[in-house]
DNA sequence: ACATACGGAATGAACGTTCATTCCTTTTAT
DNA sequence: ATAAAAGGAATGAACGTTCATTCCGTATGT
């Protein structure tokens, strides 16, 4: 096996294994095992846990945006700009459940917090696509004049807690709800 | 101090300390002393921490329940049913910022899904106000015709997402905005 | 009224386990 | 032959839980 893939193979077993049972409940050990290599290994590509945990992070939000944003238009309508991304997004997390699970996690550790709260005060960042959405649906009088966590709380909080639920069984989602599910999101928000 | 007194003292600490810091960042070691009692004492109230956790969720939901249905009045529209529980909720998490933390918690721990799975299973329950609610909502066709479960993530989602984002520090609610809040998760789910 | 015996509540040091990380040996590649 | 990479046993810190002991309020006997 060749360095890379050793690396692929840890943060592949990572991601797996701290997506199903949380961080606590992978331990390094473990991971190792599944990836089919010496527990001392790892070290040898992350300084330590918490420097995994924070790649794999990376590495995820690195697949996710180029999929979500694939045939996104930004001469449509705001509407439709949602519409998009919404069911992108949501499309995403059920195609790649590991991943929505590992965001879970991630969100809700110390680490996901602090990270929010770095990106929500450094409110510069142009790269920010739904946060331009949003401003421009509100000085364009089609949102809610709603302070913008809000807006992303009514738009965000229904897509996590749907891919959640389906995730875990307890509804199936096909395309025809999620396409309704985005659009009650879009009622949620709208003026 | 009495018998009452102390086991008040440690579910009280037990609260606080994993509201802040999770159930893994909660030793129990570090109940004791913030309870002011010793280690061992804790067992003679709980057979363990997973029991601990447990009856913690289960004095929550006795605290939560009475107030949210305070003044709820079965005769009213079903929009405004909505807007009470949805306002009085908010306003419950906001006001006690420590219950809804926990709450938090407890959700993304393995023992909340498991709660989860045995409530929306078990559908026979009477006693679940939310869901008479939103059954009534869509018979009547004021609500949208989606499973239930989506209806409660579009109306959750949102109030879970804002209260946290309120108590980190993100967003400021006054009444005018949990108002509106609860009006947008309202046109989520109306038809 | 006082001293003594009793029993359950409380204690916290100690135990066994689990974990992240390190360290040293062995393997592999050049 | 040498250096880099890999392996996994060893390490020590942290945790939940246990248990022999202490403490204290009450009952008993004088």
């Amino acid at each position: 096996m060749s360095k890379l893939d050793k690396r692929d193979e840890v943060v592949k077993a990572a991601l797996e294994l701290i997506a199903e049972h949380g961080f606590h409940g992978a331990p390094m050990a473990m991971i190792a095992n599944r990836a089919g290599v010496g527990a001392g290994t790892i070290y040898r590509y992350f300084e330590n846990k918490e420097v995994l945990i924070a790649e794999l992070y990376r590495d995820l939000e690195e697949r996710l945006f180029p999929v979500i944003l694939e045939k996104y238009d930004q001469e449509k309508p705001i509407r439709e700009k949602f519409m998009h991304l919404g069911t992108a997004l949501l499309r995403y997390f059920i195609e790649n459940p590991l991943d929505f699970r590992y965001l879970e996690q991630f969100h809700n550790s110390p680490f996901g917090v602090e990270h929010r709260r770095d990106k929500i005060l450094g409110e510069k960042e142009g790269c920010d696509i739904f946060r331009d959405l949003f401003e421009d649906g509100i000085s364009q009088q089609v949102l809610k004049e709603l302070p913008l966590v809000i807006l992303f709380a009514l738009a965000f909080g229904p897509i996590l807690a749907v891919a959640r639920d389906h995730i875990l069984g307890f509804v199936t989602l096909d395309e025809g709800l999620i396409i309704a599910t985005i659009e009650a999101c879009w009622d949620g928000i709208r003026r």
